[in-house]
DNA sequence: GTGAAAGCGCTAACAC
DNA sequence: GTGTTAGCGCTTTCAC
């Protein structure tokens, strides 16, 4: 094959270790000694080599080195919320990008490349997923078969947001959910709302469960029956138009907390479509912040969660574990509360 | 070391074609051929073995497969414009956190995993930054070494903005950058602009120069002579307060059209500081949306670039590519003109 | 139709 | 101090 114009293989053919010994007059295990840091070689010929090996451009090969048990320098992040929501598409899905962001910019920023991974369990399973440092799992759910996964084979891996059901389980951070539920709750009592009902998601993850529980436990604080509705994270805006119209007729409250900002969006349109007035009757608020929750009329308040802080910790984590540590975990983080015109009165 | 605790090292040992090999009485070859679907194998043989392995849960190592030089199914990512930037912290960087998710969830939306990789000229490199099947890479500048690097170890490369200086690759795909700054422009004169003073980067890129071109010749068509600053990528929010001393010093345009949300934001808060009025005295308007365009008050009218349709024609491009193909490139995406405060009179 | 064997680039025992 | 050598798990000729 025409090497100018076209390769004949995927794979760049680069210089070896070979290459390198065979310049340097030495042997390949010199090299690899040399350039490891490993085995005695004089001062002399460590340099000597060195020099040849960075005069030639040479860089080893990561997947040679990889089979001989090293690591990789990469870690993987799998998103289970959008592995849940069937289709990659990130539109609204603010946390997403967000998240994203943040990881490969710690990532980064630690000399890691960071290999986003679709969901693991389906197959083909993508050929470099087992290859992997570690990993980090979003919002893994009850039971959830990726990080079964991980555990069979061993590979370390972090998430975020604790694992449902394995309270033994430590590697994880997160934004302080329950602190985020209070939060907002308090703000709505403060406008004056008595009764608020809460619009959860249907993934079992801790973020669903915990913000739950703090719903409950704080309307039994205030002698309030819970109004607890859920919602399927994939209902999207249209399902929160439709659920609007159930919690009209059980009875307007005075607040609607939505986990999502799409719930939120669409909730809100549900109600004023049929006359009831925003933030005048029935205020609303997300959970997490949102293109839907910042381009509603009115805007709606929301939490923005710390996915900065929260993918640092985390690699923080997973860099440790990989290194054969014992971290510190899990590691909790705040949310802010944006407060919009749909709390405003 | 406890195999039920621990690991040896940091890759896990699953099982081996060996394993699946031994336990369907057959030769590793045959394993091979029977799950690649090469050689000559008698169909119940084929089936026997890809029986057994799917009970095992074989998975073929990727390290191992590709040192025979085969594909990953990942490809990298490098952001030349963090890069740039010197850190990683994407605050405000809204392009970088929407490209980046836009480009992973098209990845994985097509099987592919998305790695994010740290500039690639600067050593250590990155150990599996060779193995990617190819890249894409973000806003390449003048020179860049990232593509000549990626074009000397022969990877397969696509750009997001054109390679300046290479007229002749065709491989990008990019937001139409001419027709967006004539969108702007056309915008501000409509508001009754006459003079628009344009503050561009200082980042050798399609980008920059692709706007000041329009820009210029923009201005050439109706008589009026430009008004060009130049100001670093990095300089920031604060860089754009300074600037606006110097601006308001050459004489007060009518508008000014910066080419990054941070410069805008900073540029808008200068002029205000100094008493000037906008957008009553002076337009401002931004060439990528961003939260501190959002977030300004007045809010900063601003481009949306479509990072999704950009990364989808870059994966597309991409895939061809690595498959040996010809694909049809490069391929021109619009953006959207968010008019706000800023310019609203 | 099937399998033995040669390597891909690298690391690490183990000789010398 | 330095080099020989045996693999890591896989694909692929090439005999049988």
């Amino acid at each position: 094959m025409d090497e100018r114009t076209g390769r004949e293989v995927a794979r760049a053919q680069g210089i070896t270790i070979k290459d390198v010994a065979r310049r340097a007059g030495v042997s390949i295990t010199a090299v690899s000694h040399a350039l490891n840091g490993k085995g005695t070689l004089s001062a002399a010929t460590r340099a000597h080599i060195r020099e040849t090996a960075d005069e030639m451009g040479y860089a080893a090969d990561a997947l040679a080195r990889g089979m001989r048990s090293s690591t990789m320098g990469a870690v993987g992040l799998v998103l289970r919320s959008l592995d849940a929501l069937g289709d990659y598409k990130p539109e609204g899905v603010d946390v997403f990008e967000k998240f994203v962001g943040a990881a490969a910019s710690q990532a980064l920023a630690r000399g890691l490349s960071l290999m986003l991974v679709p969901d693991l369990t389906r197959s083909p399973v993508p050929p470099l997923a087992f290859s992997m440092d570690g990993y980090i799992v979003t919002n893994p759910h009850r039971d959830d078969p990726v990080v079964a996964l991980l555990d069979r084979r061993g590979i370390p891996y972090v998430t975020y947001g604790s694992a449902p059901g394995r309270p033994d389980f430590p590697y994880w951070a997160s934004e302080d959910d329950a602190a985020s539920a209070r939060l907002v709750l308090d703000h709505l009592a403060a406008r004056g709302a008595r009764t608020v009902a809460l619009v959860r998601g249907t993934d079992a993850n801790a973020w669903n469960s915990e913000h739950e529980a703090a719903y409950t436990s704080w309307c039994a604080d205030r002698g309030l029956p819970p109004r607890l509705y859920e919602l399927a994270e994939r209902a999207g805006v249209e399902g929160g138009v439709d659920l609007a119209r159930r919690i009209a007729a059980d009875g307007l409250p005075d607040a609607v907390f939505c986990l999502t900002g799409r719930h939120a969006a669409g909730v809100q349109e549900g109600l004023m479509s049929q006359g009831v007035e925003v933030p005048g009757r029935v205020m609303v608020a997300a959970g997490s912040d949102s293109e839907h929750s910042r381009g509603a009329r009115p805007t709606i308040s929301a939490l923005e969660l710390d996915p900065v802080g929260s993918s640092g910790a985390l690699l923080d984590i997973l860099q440790s574990l990989i290194a054969g540590e014992r971290p510190t975990a899990p590691r909790i983080t705040q949310a802010h509360l944006w407060e919009r015109a749909s709390t405003k009165r």
